[in-house]
DNA sequence: CAACGTTGTTACAACGTTATAAATCAAATG
DNA sequence: CATTTGATTTATAACGTTGTAACAACGTTG
């Protein structure tokens, strides 16, 4: 059996194996492991060839456990959507670029909103990054209460105390899409809304002020659906077999928008040719290939960056209390799934 | 602005405020919180009580610092993968049931596995599972030289010193979708690939193989595709500007396959009626009422829960070498997709 | 009544790191 | 040469928890 480590016992290599192989205090090494300023040039270079050699590998709980401060941010986010995978991808960047870590607590079918919070709480994360967060606004009070909390597009109405709140306008973005299915001569825009998923309200009204600015407050229609590609489906469904079809549909978010060209293709309505698509999120999904859906942008990027920000602000008693909701405007990405409407 | 908690300073409360609210020592609040054996019905009260006061949490950092062991795996998945999202679902509830945490760390377009990886171990996991990794052998074997580690779903050849392999049979599997498809009278079956994907290759050998079985040798056909709805979409205009169209197509994966079945649905080719088409991993893409895609499933729950028995076997000093390698069987998923073919 | 388990509780030290303040030393000043 | 300065380095004490071993308090036993 091979030996697991460069160091005697077997264990892990502690900064203590570090300094007395390199021949300097432990305080020093870890000066040098940490790259604060003091020591000198021979010693940090002593230093770092021990470490190499050893294979020495800074402990961050111990480390997170000494300071005071853990510049550690606790993420929230739900495996299944894809708009949280990219939002996941960008806040690994953000946090970075702000000295912060991020550690990251899925919800499954399996695991609660509760019991990931549970697991960030324990990990000493010193505030949270919740991605659209189902749970009732008392529970997030009572959680910013301890720490400081950011919802990420779950918008918080009344604002809720000490909760953050950072997403996209999705009013506006469900404006900009009507106005674009306007621009191009559409006027049956049918709406396939959200339920109660976060943002969902915001963008019923987006679409219905867009229409009224166009004088089509008679053509407004909306449509039950919901965030997966099977809500999409069936809606889709229920507007086929309707005797006005629409020209346009402006889904929900992208999985409901697939969901909709699926139903679309099969009932063999050629897309954009009779009906136009328009999708939200732009997440990956629109952007394949062969999908090239015409979709409002969240700027996850975006998002991301004044969620941390937020974030951080709080952590270092800069919090502007006037900037408790920051709105991000998205925008449109007009690709292939929407065109002027057929003379019918 | 309200008072963060019920401790004065308003740090968060630890061990030994307490301990000082319940009228105890240090220690004996510790074995309540962790429910040792030893504290009397009484004391556990009281301090559970005073728990409950101060909004007592304990930290989760100082907890493993301090135990040498830290019952933590680190798990490095990709988000984009679906597949991956189901094989973390399980892998909370494996590890769980063990009694064991899990730490995520996500590889993304900007995170390389590198990168994923040096943070788990910073956090001082146990162990690592990897699923899929691409990091080449060599790499793998200098990580299971500091600590086990768990390959999934990449199969490794030979078997790389203190890895464990846990995977599904993927030649089993395509075996089994093409003994479905030939028993339902298909003779004509491509095979996309999934090119270098971890576990592509065994998936052509079990479609190589089965063919062959059948005396279909001379039927054999493989067309270049890949991991993404894009690779199928694409393999699937090749197909059909040939002059001889199969009759059933396995695809790689479910997003592979999805791709190929929306190339169908445009070209106006009825799946099943024309064409079978037959995916791999049972995601839950697969599973989505408009889609009903014939798979094969992975067993997402099979893989994570021997994967965890894997690793803490290893940790545990329990470790059998003859199981180096584990292999679950994959099961065939018959949905909607796929249908004796039609007589031309 | 002394010796003895039991049961419940506590003091103390440790885990690996970092913040603080004190110590060392060479070079530079008076 | 004594003294100050500044740059490095070090000793010490934490951070919040748990393992160990010791300690009471108690009724049991011989």
């Amino acid at each position: 059996m091979p030996s697991r480590s460069a160091v005697p016992d077997g264990k892990r290599p502690t900064l203590s194996d570090l300094a007395a192989r390199a021949g300097v205090s432990v305080p020093l090494a870890s000066m040098v492991m940490r790259g604060a300023k003091g020591p000198s040039a021979a010693s940090r270079e002593r230093v770092l060839r021990a470490a190499q050699e050893i294979g020495y590998r800074p402990d961050s709980r111990a480390r997170l456990l000494r300071s005071s401060r853990s510049h550690l941010v606790g993420v929230q986010f739900d495996l299944r959507q894809p708009f949280h995978a990219d939002m996941v991808e960008a806040l690994y960047a953000a946090a970075g670029a702000a000295g912060y870590q991020i550690a990251l607590s899925a919800v499954t079918a399996s695991r609660s909103e509760q019991e990931a919070v549970e697991a960030l709480l324990a990990d000493r994360c010193e505030a949270l990054i919740l991605l659209s967060p189902h749970a009732p606004a008392a529970r997030l009070a009572e959680l910013a209460a301890q720490l400081p909390v950011v919802s990420v597009a779950r918008r918080l109405r009344p604002l809720t105390d000490g909760v953050d709140v950072v997403r996209a306008a999705d009013d506006e973005g469900a404006r900009q899409a009507v106005d674009h299915l306007v621009a191009l001569g559409h006027r049956d825009i049918v709406h396939i809304d959200g339920g109660r998923a976060p943002g969902a309200a915001d963008r019923r009204r987006g679409y219905k002020s867009a229409m009224k600015h166009h004088g089509l407050t008679d053509r407004v229609r909306l449509v039950p659906g919901g965030l997966t590609e099977d809500h999409g489906a069936a809606a889709a469904r229920t507007l086929l077999t309707d005797s006005s079809r629409p020209t346009a549909i402006l889904a929900f978010n992208d999985h409901c928008a697939i969901g909709v060209l699926d139903t679309l293709l099969r009932a063999r309505i050629p897309v954009p040719d009779e009906i136009s698509v328009v999708g939200f999120d732009d997440s990956h999904l629109a952007r394949l290939a062969h999908v090239q859906l015409t979709t409002v942008g969240q700027e996850a990027r975006q998002l991301a960056r004044r969620a941390v920000s937020r974030a951080v602000a709080r952590l270092e008693g800069e919090a502007a209390d006037d900037e408790r909701e920051v709105v991000v405007t998205p925008h449109l990405v007009i690709r292939s799934t929407t065109r002027a409407p057929c003379r019918s």
